[in-house]
DNA sequence: TTCTCTGCAAAGACTTTGCAGTAGG
DNA sequence: CCTACTGCAAAGTCTTTGCAGAGAA
């Protein structure tokens, strides 16, 4: 995967080196596909009988982020979920308030409030790191 | 205050109370206006010389919040804030993810979204309790 | 070899919960 | 007078941190 090599290019720039825990995270990030909390991201690589701490998940993540390799959002439990960055098209999270599922919308209808927030405000939104809550078709339904 | 007065009644047509615990915290939210932390509210209310519990302030603000009296947001700490939901204009909050500032803006621009998200997913928008991250004029000049 | 990374364990920050006494309606 | 509410203390959940040994470059 080149998202491996250009991680592991961002990392020598900065003299950090590629382990194999890293390795492990970016490929359990890759075969969850969505949003995963620290957490689940961490069994996730357990069953496949690679051993390695959860602060090492967190710090990976948190690596991750700072070279944009992941994107993070919070879920309706407030809980972080992390996903790769999407370099398929940009997407914005609803996040249901009730039953806490997420779905994804693009983003073309944001459109004119990114640029508004741009140019009055100054404020560059992170379309990447979205999440919108709310209520989904079937809580609304439900009544709640 | 007329919250107050509509507070009471839909305390009442559950079997609820209204205590001076509940009715401080009220005021407290009327007084710090801007969103504000579990904790800010409790240290708020301690000036005022009434002592209470930040347990309390918790229970309290879950309650507010079934009752919609009060919206929540999580800053970009991951600390959830209250305010009063609003009597005037919905609004939206521009979370700085560099420096935690919060910024107002208007919901106008992001009407196409929340009628696309409603079409499209039959998803409800949360209009107020909206939180946008991204970068304030600030930290984006400072190159975050 | 050098200096970053890891696992471990412990601490930290914020929030929730159980319980027995208090007090609102 | 009934039962919801509070304060207290304790536990819970998620995340971060300090440290000494392991291992990538």
């Amino acid at each position: 995967m080149s998202c491996e090599q250009d991680f592991f290019r961002s990392l020598r720039n900065k003299g950090l080196r590629l382990t194999p825990q890293r390795k492990t995270i970016l490929a359990a990030l890759h075969q969850l596909g969505e949003l995963a909390t620290a957490e689940e991201i961490f069994q996730h690589v357990q069953k496949s009988s690679s051993s390695l701490d959860i602060s090492t998940v967190y710090r990976t993540l948190e690596l991750l982020r700072t070279f944009q390799v992941v994107t993070c959002i919070q879920g309706s439990d407030g809980q972080y979920r992390y996903e790769l960055a999407p370099h398929h098209a940009p997407h914005v999270h609803l996040v249901c308030r009730a039953c806490g599922r997420v779905l994804e919308a693009t983003v073309d209808s944001l459109q004119p409030f990114i640029s508004d927030a741009w140019e009055q405000y100054g404020f560059e939104v992170d379309v990447n790191a979205l999440s919108i809550g709310g209520l989904c078709r079937e809580c609304c339904a439900r009544g709640r």
